[in-house]
DNA sequence: ATCACTATCTTGCAATGCAAGATACCCAAA
DNA sequence: TTTGGGTATCTTGCATTGCAAGATAGTGAT
């Protein structure tokens, strides 16, 4: 798996799962894990910056089964950077998939 | 647009087209800016990467109307290279696009 | 001469994914 | 007791790459 394509759509991903529930780090990675490569060490500093940009809030939580939880919550300005994200994406990955389409239609 | 979306994607959009015919840089940053915004400080350092790893192969030419252009051409290997990239990212873009697409289904 | 268009190239910055390693809690097995 | 595995967080530093900015230069029109 190329990792450049995730520059900047882990973002993305990280807000739309937040949009539907409050998620803590671990729990991203694992949730992101199911549709592609990702690892730690990409998550934690990430929820970092989403923290200082003031896109998220967060809050701890005990588990009973290891380390106390921190769980990670989209805050207004988060959901209206998350939409915007979505639908940038949504124009740059439909501009890529036709341009690629009509290499391949032509490729045979 | 967000340009940390491009990263990766610029070579595998530089080698879609270079598989069709053969083009020049300048060429490059104006079949790629009808899709989506791009610079030639992005394209002429991108190209100059595809030939180091043997991607591309180039050759100058006359143009009658300017300075000469300096042409690239798809080798074996950039085609193989190629034909990885898009099969990745075909199926990075449908994981991405099925997580947005739940998330915004849910919401909606 | 001056401007605009075409065309290439380089330098250096900014953003970000990730490997690697540290820390620490809980529980079960040896 | 201690060893190991699963859970959970965090930091440092590296590699990659898009791009702004600026330099260079050919052609042709004003």
């Amino acid at each position: 798996m190329n990792a450049q394509f995730k520059k900047g759509v882990l973002d993305m991903c990280v807000m739309a799962l937040l949009g539907l529930r409050d998620r803590y780090g671990y729990e991203l990675v694992q949730d992101i894990s199911r549709r592609f490569e990702i690892s730690e060490g990409s998550i934690y500093p990430l929820l970092r910056r989403l923290l200082t940009e003031g896109y998220v809030s967060t809050y701890l939580q005990e588990s009973g089964e290891g380390p106390a939880r921190k769980y990670y919550s989209l805050t207004a300005q988060g959901i209206a950077a998350r939409d915007l994200l979505i639908h940038e994406w949504m124009d740059f990955s439909d501009a890529v998939c036709s341009l690629i389409g009509e290499i391949t239609d032509e490729k045979g």
